[in-house]
DNA sequence: ATTCTTACA
DNA sequence: TGTAAGGA
């Protein structure tokens, strides 16, 4: 039940956007020179912003309501925005666009993720999940980078997770899914591309063939991964279930 | 007159 | 972060 309300492009004047945002001006204007907000569009002695802008804002202030100080935003945005290009300018483009890949996002409006989660989709949950990466924003839009992991999420909070709960969880489960991917890239790294050069970090910069020799092979560690893991995870679990049936019948 | 920036506290 | 002063 989303109630299509007229949502055209709006533009805001500096000071309708900072009320929007419930900030002032002068604030909005400091955001704008930390680099937090990108700039307006510019017409003559106005400064237009958009629902980018105001998304923005909110994103801020959910992570600054977090805990999080300035500085620390402006590098996770930072990073967000450079990472992307980096990306980009190695041609992976979106690794979800991988024929292997059985990943897709999704785009959502900030209504239907309070559809989807509704007395759970707080500030809090929302600003812990862009923090996680698994929820970006895009315009005024919101971007799950994975189907599966969402429809997943709004399944087990329907079993009655608690969506910080699931939150942490997916956190704890980042952090070991970060170990093993680099446990395969460094396996790779030092018995696969051996005849690569050291790399930029101090050396010659290196050739363009090299640049893309290295991300086609690195590319070939994510099949391997996969089924790696999945079968580890699958037998993993069954011991996990084994043993908690054991304990369960007081062996 | 309005809209925004600069500069100082 | 508020605000007075000044440019366009």
């Amino acid at each position: 039940m989303s109630t299509d309300e007229k949502t055209p492009p709006r533009e805001y004047r500096m000071t309708e956007l900072a009320e929007a945002a419930g900030i002032t001006v002068r604030t909005l204007r400091y955001y704008r020179e930390r680099k937090l907000i990108p700039p307006p569009r510019r017409a003559g002695r106005i400064a237009w912003y958009d629902g980018r802008h105001l998304a923005r804002l909110r994103t801020i202030a959910a992570l600054l309501e977090r805990g999080h100080t300035l500085g620390g935003i402006a590098e996770l945005i930072a990073a967000f925005e450079g990472g992307r290009d980096v990306a980009e300018l190695l041609g992976l483009g979106d690794p979800f666009a991988a024929p292997w890949s059985r990943e897709t996002l999704v785009r959502l409006s900030p209504e239907e993720l309070v559809d989807h989660f509704s007395g759970e989709a707080t500030a809090e949950n929302l600003a812990a999940s862009l923090d996680i990466g698994y929820l970006a924003v895009d315009g005024e839009e919101l971007v799950h980078v994975s189907r599966r992991l969402l429809d997943v999420s709004r399944k087990l909070v329907r079993e009655g997770v608690p969506l910080p709960v699931m939150l942490a969880a997916g956190r704890e489960i980042r952090a070991h899914a970060d170990a093993l991917a680099a446990t395969f890239a460094s396996l790779f790294r030092q018995h696969v591309l051996t005849d690569v050069p050291p790399g930029a970090a101090e050396g010659e910069p290196p050739s363009p063939e090299d640049v893309d020799r290295m991300a086609r092979t690195l590319d070939r560690l994510r099949p391997v991964a996969h089924t790696v893991v999945e079968a580890e995870v699958a037998l993993a679990m069954d011991r996990r279930i084994r043993a908690e049936l054991r304990a369960w019948l007081g062996d």
